[in-house]
DNA sequence: ACATACTATTATGTATTGCAATATAGTAAA
DNA sequence: TTTACTATATTGCAATACATAATAGTATGT
């Protein structure tokens, strides 16, 4: 798959599974990887950005099955920049594909 | 504009300017920039980026008004090569969707 | 004890775009 | 004729985001 394609939509990818329920940065990866390929180390660099972007908090909670895993909390601040740059992923895409017909 | 959201498209936006007919390379800029924010400098990048590539060959013709125009000229490898990366584009619209709903 | 699955992190490399500057040839204006 | 502006092409450096690969810790099953 074309890596270039990914570039900017990944952040979003990832923040948009996180409206309705926190999650798990391992879930995520699992989650993203069922469409796109990617790799852990690539959705953990996304997920540490969005962290210090103030997009995400997170928090630590034992799991039964294997080390503690981090949970992921969208913010009023991810909320906003995810409604805002979906917007304007459909705005590029009405205009590329102008030039892509 | 997300900076971003180019990456990878604009080579294809450029090769579909092509199908129809050799243009230059400031004439792609103004055609270009009629849709996307984009400079001068980044489309000449591609442009010579996509002549390394084989996908277009080039040759200088006078103007009437200003210095030479250098045309670009899409091979066939540039038409299998934009036909292929085109259905990729979509392919990735479809994941990409998915994950954005 | 060992392999495996689950989970998180980091270092280094690569590709593409942004920005800004340079250069040259005509044309219009002062 | 000097100036300025438009048309055209090119290049260098910085910034950003993804790929690859390696590391590391915990729990479970054999």
């Amino acid at each position: 798959m074309n890596t270039q394609f990914k570039k900017g939509v990944l952040d979003l990818c990832v923040l948009n599974q996180l409206v309705r329920e926190d999650r798990y940065g391992y879930e995520l990866t699992e989650l993203i990887s069922k469409e796109l390929e990617v790799t852990a180390g690539t959705l953990y660099l996304i997920l540490k950005r969005i962290k210090d972007d103030g997009y995400v908090t997170t928090y630590l909670q034992e799991s039964d099955s294997g080390p503690a895993r981090k949970y992921y909390h969208l913010t009023e601040k991810g909320r906003d920049y995810l409604q805002k740059q979906k917007a304007e992923w459909l705005e590029f895409l009405e205009k590329a594909g102008k030039l892509l017909a």
